[in-house]
DNA sequence: CTAATATATGCATAGATGCGCATATAGGAA
DNA sequence: TTCCTATATGCGCATCTATGCATATATTAG
């Protein structure tokens, strides 16, 4: 039950429910998000976190990078949940425009949309 | 998007996964929930109003009782999520107590918990 | 070692949320 | 009408949440 709250309050944020829309083309480290997302870098890592904690999320470091991918083998209903933002990101403008910008992110981090 | 979000925030909250338990047996009125979850007349209220403002419940007035049912031709999406708390809920036993209850539960309001 | 860089985190704060108390509203009975 | 009852709601408060700022941590380069 704990769970279960924890995974759906997760994905009840629009941040979130972006960045999961992200991981879900690809895994992607903390500064691609900031990136395509236009966000802070606290905001990023933050959300990110949340994610990984409710369960939606792999975590690897590769040397500074810190990157996140989908779990695999995710609960199915967790995967329930997942789909429920799947069908709903298909047909959406905004998720569209967040990958287009992903594709154009560039693995370097905060220093580079500080020096824009 | 926004609807999507409305309706994982009202199922991310212990008390109305809960009502959502009761409610998926049978249509119930404020008073029901309130006997079978032994909570306050206000807080079945609210919650019950959450679950209806996200899209989840039925409502319909009956003389003085407030009936809420499960909402049918729930959109696919919702339906995933309504499937992962039911799987939640299949071996849960707090969940279990309170269809129990429920079945104990009168048709009759506040004043009933009250003279307790 | 020091410097640079990517990420994580302590703290403060604004806003959201949950809920109790009291009261309003509405339907039924007399 | 007036009284009783089931539900809804305004208000206040305690708690939780999201986020920015500053700083800590960790990894790599030199």
């Amino acid at each position: 039950m704990r769970d279960l709250i924890k995974a759906t309050k997760a994905i009840s944020d629009e941040t979130r429910i972006r960045i999961l829309n992200l991981i879900l083309q690809r895994e992607c480290c903390v500064c691609e998000v900031m990136q395509a997302l236009d966000i802070s870098q606290t905001r990023a890592s933050r959300n990110l976190n949340i994610l990984y904690e409710a369960g939606f999320l792999e975590y690897r470091k590769d040397g500074l990078w810190a990157l996140y991918s989908m779990r695999k083998g995710l609960d199915p209903r967790y995967a329930s949940l997942v789909n429920a933002i799947r069908s709903e990101l298909l047909h959406n403008e905004a998720a569209r425009l967040d990958v287009e910008r992903l594709q154009k992110a560039e693995r370097i981090g905060a220093s580079c949309s500080a020096k824009k």
